[in-house]
RNA sequence: CGGAGCGUAGCUCAGCCUGGCUAGAGCACUUGGUUUGGGACCAAGACGUCGCAGGUUCAAAUCCUGUCGCUCCGACCA
């Protein structure tokens, strides 16, 4: 089921749209004229904003910024984030899951408890209270969800139970950035599941993964389910879904040839074209390594030129760690990447960090650029598997200004452990089916976990089961990042003009715009009664009654993206007719009595 | 945390290098008028502790120091 494939690909088959609930969220919030409401647009944009999504987010009065990665949502801003909300919600309880709201302040014991005072602290805020006492700003529940099952659920019957919640993090973020993208402070959905076995447990993470698939679906998401890294929350494996969009801060490997696509921190290949172990070894090649001067050479790029002339799939790449406080040496070919997260991965610990010059040249003797593991004893040498039998290498010799060339691995090389660490590259081919594979950049907007035990043990959520054992629940987790989603689909939606918004998720489905508004007047008169017909309907309408000129209204209209636009103007209505304008279409002259009809028709089709 | 850049009206920015008179423009805002199918025009007006603190100077938006904030790049490629 879920082995090394994407259960699910959008891009080829799209889930049939569901019975949804365009209509009807006027009951939470009125239509409105907007002289009533705040829609603050900006002809120019703020200096602040880089790419297309927050440009528009501030452009459309959609949000403003507070501070750096803190911001107000304006009303309609509001509107689209409850609309998503919305579908997030009705797609968790048909999936079974349970709505509940835990504190976003949360007791720093709970995460000493789990480890993750420690592992995860550099993304914990932290306040005190009056008592000096410190309270953790929830990053996320995990802790918090554990800790309630632990007291309420004590049996094998009480599961499976699924609960999730829509509510407001924080993170430390290092560098907030993009608008909502990268915030310290946003809205998440997260959902936790709880199951008596791994085999129940599979259960309960497929049934969120096709809920997941729905959910951006119906938001109007183009989302790819990729295999995942699972960081510092730990787990088993994960998927998450990806917004493919330049602008995004994640790398997905994908293959076209199979449903294969994974996070670059993730994939696999069959390898570089050119394999290390299928290289000849010289014909020279004697039976030790040789040292040879070097000059002024520090980097693979260097060697690779004259008049050394070692082509970097030669080179062996020395990189010094500091791993829980001790120093490991990592081997890659020269033409190779180390991928951290696997690396953290393969380690089991995400405490490392590069070693400085300083710690580097008094372990090894020499400075970064001529560094290499031959004959090194001291130092665990963890190798990557690409590495596996070369032949006919060069590395540096630990002294400066020297290399070592004629180096095989298996004879020079005392390697601990043979690991993956190299990062997938663009053409290599794909694992599953041997054609090429492509990368791309994207948006993570969801993230399923397997989590297992890992938490349920430290957090003491046990049961017992049928007969009568005591056993840890196992655990999945599952998250939306809500306000990054609603940025996804601008980014993903959006032209010259501004916000294209899917019917599903626009703040207003359909805007009025009458192009005189003189009270009594005709125009104004028909705009009025077409107006209180789409409310009687339940259509999310609104009315632009300004006193503006056409062409500021029809900017303004397009800036923020309503799908419809229902303008109204003294020449079409002297041949009984008023004009549909559909987001990025064209202009078409409907009669005035079938308006009503036409647009419910619009957006029931879209249902 | 390292590097770079920027803080002047609600927004976008000029002025700073080379110190000097009352600190400017466009947009937005207020009032009046003319306009009225794709971000109008005319006139009048309101809006600024030039991020903050200190220093140099007869004189600081301008030079110096510190500090705070924001944006971008980096924080694997030895």
């Amino acid at each position: 089921m879920l082995g090394g494939k994407s259960h699910l690909d959008l891009r080829h088959s799209p889930l049939p749209a569901c019975r949804s609930s365009i209509l009807h969220l006027s009951s939470l919030i009125p239509p409105m004229r907007w002289t009533q409401t705040l829609i603050p647009t900006l002809k120019e944009t703020p200096a602040e904003a880089e790419i297309a999504s927050h440009k528009l987010l501030l452009r459309a009065g959609l949000v403003r910024k507070l501070s750096g990665g803190l911001y107000t949502f304006l009303p309609l801003g509001v509107r689209a984030l409850r609309k998503i909300e919305r579908i997030v919600r009705e797609e968790m309880n048909r999936a079974g899951a349970l709505e509940v709201l835990m504190p976003a302040l949360q007791p720093p014991e709970i995460w000493q408890k789990s480890g993750r005072y420690e592992t995860a602290s550099d993304v914990l805020l932290k306040a005190r209270d009056r008592a000096k006492k410190e309270w953790v700003l929830g990053p996320t529940h995990e802790e918090v969800i554990t800790t309630l099952v632990a007291g309420e659920i004590n049996s094998y019957r009480q599961m499976p139970k699924n609960f999730y919640q829509i509510q407001t993090k924080f993170r430390d973020e290092i560098r907030p950035r993009f608008g909502l993208m990268r915030a310290k402070e946003f809205i998440m959905k997260d959902a936790y599941s709880f199951d008596a076995t791994d085999e129940l447990a599979q259960v309960s993470y497929q049934k969120m993964y096709d809920a997941y698939a729905r959910i951006f679906q119906r938001c109007g998401l183009k989302a790819i389910p990729v295999e995942a890294d699972t960081g510092i929350i730990g787990g088993k494996f994960s998927h998450e879904f990806m917004v493919p969009a330049e602008t995004g801060e994640n790398e997905v490997v994908y293959c076209e040839g199979c449903n294969y696509a994974a996070n670059i921190e993730k994939a696999m290949s069959q390898g570089p074209a050119v394999k290390t172990h299928k290289l000849a070894p010289p014909a020279d090649e004697p039976h030790h390594p040789a040292k040879f001067p070097t000059p002024g050479v520090v980097t693979i790029e260097a060697l690779t030129k004259a008049p050394h002339n070692v082509p970097a799939e030669r080179q062996i790449k020395t990189l010094v760690y500091l791993v829980d406080s001790k120093l490991v040496l990592l081997l890659l070919r020269g033409d190779d990447q180390l991928n951290e997260a696997k690396l953290i991965s393969a380690l089991g610990t995400g405490n490392l960090r590069p070693a400085t010059a300083e710690e580097i040249f008094a372990a090894m003797g020499a400075n970064p650029g001529s560094l290499g593991a031959v004959h090194v004893t001291k130092i665990p040498i963890y190798a990557d598997s690409l590495l596996c039998d070369a032949t006919g290498m060069t590395t540096g010799a630990n002294e400066d200004g020297f290399h070592f060339r004629n180096v095989s691995i298996n004879r020079d090389i005392p390697v601990n452990h043979w690991v993956d660490l190299r990062s997938v590259r663009l053409g290599e081919a794909c694992g599953n089916c041997g054609k090429p594979l492509k990368v791309q950049r994207a948006i993570e907007v969801g993230h399923v976990f397997k989590l297992g035990t890992k938490y349920s043990e430290k957090l003491e959520a046990f049961f017992l089961d049928e007969s009568g054992k005591q056993r840890p629940a196992v655990m999945g987790c599952y998250g939306i990042g809500v306000t990054r989603t609603l940025q996804a689909v601008i980014e993903q939606s959006h032209d010259k003009d501004g916000v294209v918004w899917p019917l599903s998720v626009a703040p207003y489905t359909v805007c009025i715009t009458p192009l005189s508004v003189t009270p009594g007047g005709p125009v104004m008169t028909l705009a009025e009664k077409i107006y209180g017909e789409l409310e009687a309907r339940g259509v999310d309408v609104i009315l632009d009654d300004r006193d503006e000129r056409p062409g500021v209204k029809f900017k303004d209209s397009e800036l923020v993206g309503f799908p419809i636009r229902v303008g109204i103007g003294e020449k079409s209505l002297a041949k009984g007719e008023v004009e549909l304008k559909l987001r990025g279409g064209a202009l078409t002259p409907v009669k005035a009595e079938e308006i009503v009809a036409k647009v419910t028709e619009i957006i029931g089709r879209a249902e």
